[in-house]
RNA sequence: GCCCUGGUGGUGGAACUGGUAGACACGCAGGACUUAAAAUCCUGUGGCCAUUGCGGCCGUAUCGGUUCGAUUCCGAUCCGGGGUACCA
């Protein structure tokens, strides 16, 4: 008779369910912890044995700190709003609703069958209307709110209007689109259109022409990040750039504290360095440049204001307003042919073509600044329009690009930092001292550009400078499967809905794809306008809106009245732990900080950051298996064979190649490499490969055949025992047989041979106490540094040593039972029920290590002889450094290790180590 | 190219502030129990040499440095993983 573990796992399932044990409560009076797993996009596939490693950890945090006395939030939800639902709904007519909800269910099954600790009754889904109501609202705070660079804050509109009606916008220091200056009389004399325009242009959410990026297959506009190098991250389908009218969040007027509060978060610091890139800040100057002969000047951006006077010429993005008016007569032709042909060069041809220089001379000439010279203006794709003016200074001696550009086109290269070798190459680095500068010379760069930057602002040309790579982020998609916005037009403008007109619900479609004029499907719902019978918006929010601040609805999920309650937000603050995915470095992770400043500047919300501690769990890689065939040619072809068609040894037994065969039909039996195994059968040996767990790739392992086999229980500490959270590791259950075995030793402590529960109540011997009291303060350590993998190795040496001493005493096995309890809470709630405890050992005391049970008497030193360790000898704890010396010395076995020789120097370091040095 | 990571037995990994490298587990080999198997238990297991007895040498990607002592710190090189890419 062993342990039984379906038995039990399925009992207290059911018990926590019934009791609500997890159930966290608002307002306690306990310390407050909250623990938040990133939550799934509920796809069609289910769970894989990668979802839940970020999970396990997470729900082992949060039954610690339960057992530590924190009141602890720790929720799930879906991200249920999204494409791959649409995108089956289109193909099948289904709803995607329906599929959603189908999906959600089979998720919930596999969670609950791992054990997780969630409060269920705080789930939040993004797609239901209780829950977009708000996302709605905030949208509508976000669309009437303006970004104040003076007090470095969002505010009401309202703030905006009331200034604008006494002094106009010549005092506005806003994050807003290039707007002329107005007075306050200009303000009042606009009638209702050309205000409401106006604001368009300051509001936090604005309608504005952007260049896109669209995806034809998709239908639909993507962000940045979910493009990548010229294709859609989902689907993979080319991308192409488009003048679009688009809502955007000026998520821009955040860089610089969306990067300078990087610093106070205990984030990995290699997604601190991704958003800190993805923000891109870079200082310099402004700087204008007046043309020869014509009334324009032209304005570059440059982070090298100290290299002015090797600008040789300019160059200007193909893009550039200014391109047209410039060009001579004679030029006209070939400026022309060439900015055709950039703006018809996709995004992808760009990126391919990135070693190619192409350029055009524009046959105007530019006034140097400075030096008064002619340099000459071109026109060149390697200036983006998109990023600081859209047109640089080329410095060719000092900067890669430019000189690259000043080779192909033969223009002069003119050194004025020293340092480098410009014959060869440009020289970047910011070092060295000015040459060839007038009244910069000998100065180092920093000085220089400061200095320079002083006589740009002081002559008026220009000044110093920001810019940030961030763009404002896209705001709309075109599809159905996303919330609506609560937006209508009235003469052409947006307005907002009232807030008690909420939610706004999505509309049935009589399909799910854009109209024959190429609106988005909302464009199809019957009686899309008001009740004033305005038209409705037809775009719909991206995926990312729910998720930036979902993990404020958990705190108070089921409020009718508030999106979270001021009690609620006052009590859990903010998430102390979060886990989840590296891949969302860039979008969810900067977006939800985004939407916490804005809140917090609304007053809202009191924590400006979402999450205080982030981890990143490393993806479990799956094995594939590969059938290699030798052809006549002599050429090879793998065929990828579905892992369940193998076995443990990776081979294909003869007796399953006809399943294999029916999903190959080229495949030829005779070509392939059989072997026989001891009892005669022939196989053929596959080819493993590592590589990212997917179903189109055939190597998915699901948890619900592990938890079958070997439980629950073991699947949550094998995946822990696999190795550390954070790196990324190939599944494989070599090692799950010990972990099963583990589970069953630990089993065996609280019985006899028998499996009769047995368990003494005699006291513990100093030895078995010892045991113990190193376990507990192992794995409370470890807890901290969130090392579960060598916790679990401290769990097994505790189960083993207490095995050997044949040890069954309650002393031992009850404190040993609750500090096991969060990676095992099954096994452990059944023996906790076996010694007598009522009810759940979920909410016991986490027992505290006591330094003298685990202390020794003597310290066993490793004798080190130039540097290499020859021998140990115990010594008591209490000795001096001078005391341990002589009696290492005076030992038989050292003065038989020294060979004579006198030591010319003998190291101590009490408790840890002697070296003796000869 | 640039930036960030990482490289330890046959395998997953441990060694937390420079102080006994390889904990724990898998696998493998041998043994006990059993009619047999499973389960369980015991022994061994980095490499090379010597194994009658101690033992000796090498070893944390490679090369070099600092140190009484380096997987750990510093420099250079190689390889893997991730991010990013005309951002002026």
């Amino acid at each position: 008779m062993e342990y039984d573990f379906t038995d039990v796992e399925r009992k207290w399932r059911n018990y926590w369910a019934k009791n609500k044990t997890y159930a966290a409560k608002n307002g306690s009076e306990k310390p407050k912890y909250y623990v938040l797993d990133m939550f799934p996009y509920p796809s069609g596939a289910g769970l894989h044995v990668g979802h839940p490693l970020g999970y396990i950890a997470s729900d082992i945090i949060a039954r610690f700190k339960r057992l530590k006395g924190f009141e602890v939030l720790h929720p799930m939800g879906y991200d249920a709003f999204g494409l791959p639902a649409e995108q089956y709904a289109i193909q099948t007519g289904q709803h995607p609703a329906i599929t959603t909800e189908q999906n959600i269910n089979r998720y919930r099954e596999q969670l609950d069958a791992i054990g997780f600790s969630f409060d269920w009754d705080r789930e939040v889904r993004t797609s239901n209307a209780d829950f977009y109501k708000w996302t709605q609202w905030i949208f509508i705070k976000l669309f009437h709110s303006w970004y104040n660079k003076k007090t470095d804050k969002a505010e009401d509109i309202k703030t905006l209007i009331t200034v604008f009606e006494s002094h106009g916008n010549g005092d506005v220091w806003a994050a807003c689109e290039e707007v002329g200056v107005f007075s306050a009389d200009d303000w009042k004399k606009m009638d209702e259109k050309a205000q409401q325009t106006l604001l368009l242009n300051y509001r936090m959410a604005f309608l504005s022409d952007t260049m896109v990026n669209w995806c034809p297959q998709l239908g639909t506009v993507l962000a940045n990040e979910e493009v990548k190098d010229g294709f859609s991250e989902r689907g993979g389908y080319p991308v192409v750039r488009k003048l679009m009218k688009q809502w955007s969040l000026r998520i821009s007027a955040y860089a610089d504290r969306l990067l300078n509060d990087l610093k106070d978060l205990d984030w990995s610091p290699s997604i601190k360095e991704i958003q800190e890139n993805w923000i891109g800040k870079s200082e310099g100057s402004s700087l204008r440049f007046k043309l020869e002969g014509l009334d324009e000047e032209i304005e570059v951006f440059t982070t090298r204001p100290d290299t002015i006077f090797g600008a040789t010429f300019l160059t200007l993005a193909p893009e550039h307003e200014l391109v047209k008016k410039i060009s001579t007569a004679d030029q006209k032709d070939a400026v022309n042919a060439y900015v055709e042909l950039s703006k018809n060069r996709s995004e992808r041809e760009r990126m391919a073509d990135v070693k190619k220089i192409s350029g055009v001379f524009t046959g105007a000439y530019a006034i140097h600044t400075f030096s008064g010279a002619k340099i000459p203006v071109w026109i060149g794709d390697y200036v983006l329009a998109g990023y600081g003016t859209g047109a640089v200074m080329a410095v060719p001696a000092h900067d890669t690009r430019d000189y690259a550009f000043a080779k192909y086109f033969d223009l002069p290269i003119i050194e004025v930092v020293s340092g480098g070798d410009i014959s060869k190459e440009a020289y970047d680095a910011k070092e060295g001292s000015l040459v060839n500068s007038d009244f910069l010379n000998g100065l180092h760069v920093k000085a220089a550009i400061k200095k320079i930057i002083e006589k740009i602002e002081e002559k008026g040309l220009g000044k110093g400078k920001v810019n940030y790579r961030l763009r404002d982020a896209i705001f709309s998609r075109q599809r159905y499967w996303g919330e609506p916005f609560p937006v209508y037009y009235k003469d052409g403008l947006p307005y907002t809905l009232d807030e008690k007109d909420l939610p706004l619900e999505l509309p049935d479609v009589d399909a799910y794809l854009p109209t024959e004029t190429g609106e988005p499907p909302l464009a199809r719902a019957k009686n899309w306008i008001t009740k004033d019978g305005y038209p409705l918006e037809t775009n719909t929010m991206p995926g990312w809106a729910g998720s930036s601040w979902y993990y404020l609805r958990y705190m108070d999920a089921t409020n009718n009245g508030e999106f979270v309650s001021k009690d609620a937000v006052n009590y859990w603050q903010d998430v102390d732990l979060y886990i989840g995915g590296a891949e969302h470095a860039t979008g969810h992770l900067l977006y939800v900080r985004f939407w916490t400043k804005f809140l917090y500047d609304l007053g809202l919300i009191p924590a400006k950051e979402p999450a205080k501690k982030l981890i990143n769990q490393g993806m479990i890689l799956g094995r594939s298996l590969f059938l290699n065939e030798n052809t006549n040619d002599g050429k090879q072809i793998s065929y990828r064979i579905p892992i369940e068609y193998a076995d443990d040894k990776d081979r294909l037994m003869i007796d399953r190649f006809t399943e294999v065969k029916k999903m190959f039909t080229n495949l030829e039996m005779n070509a392939l490499s059989w072997k026989t195994d001891e009892t005669g059968k022939q196989f053929i040996l596959l080819v493993p490969e590592i590589e990212k767990m997917s179903k189109s790739k055939y190597n998915v392992v699901t948890p619900d055949d592990i938890i079958a086999k070997y439980g629950a229980d073991c699947l949550r500490i094998y995946e822990m025992f696999l190795g550390p959270l954070e790196l990324p590791k190939p599944w494989n259950t070599n090692g799950i047989e010990g972990v099963s075995k583990f589970i069953r030793k630990f089993w065996r402590l609280y019985h006899d041979g028998d499996n009769n529960f047995q368990v003494s109540d005699e006291s513990p011997t100093p030895a078995e106490l010892k045991i113990l009291h190193k376990t507990i303060k192992k794995t409370e350590e470890d807890m901290e540094r969130f090392s579960f993998n060598t916790s679990v190795s401290s769990f097994m040496i505790c189960v083993n040593e207490l095995t050997d001493l044949k040890c069954n005493k309650r002393g031992i096995l009850e404190p040993l039972a609750i500090i096991l309890a969060p990676y095992a809470p099954h096994i452990t709630e059944e023996l906790w029920s076996l010694m007598g405890n009522t009810g759940t050992i979920t909410y016991a005391n986490f027992p505290e290590w006591k330094e003298e049970y685990i202390i020794d008497q003597n310290f066993e030193y490793p004798i080190s002889i130039n540097g290499k360790t020859r021998t140990k000898i115990s010594l008591p704890l209490n000795l001096t450094k001078e005391e341990i010396s002589s009696t290492i010395l005076a030992h038989d076995e050292v003065i038989k290790l020294m060979a004579g020789k006198t030591p010319k120097n003998i190291i101590v370091v009490p408790n840890r180590i002697v070296n003796i040095v000869l």
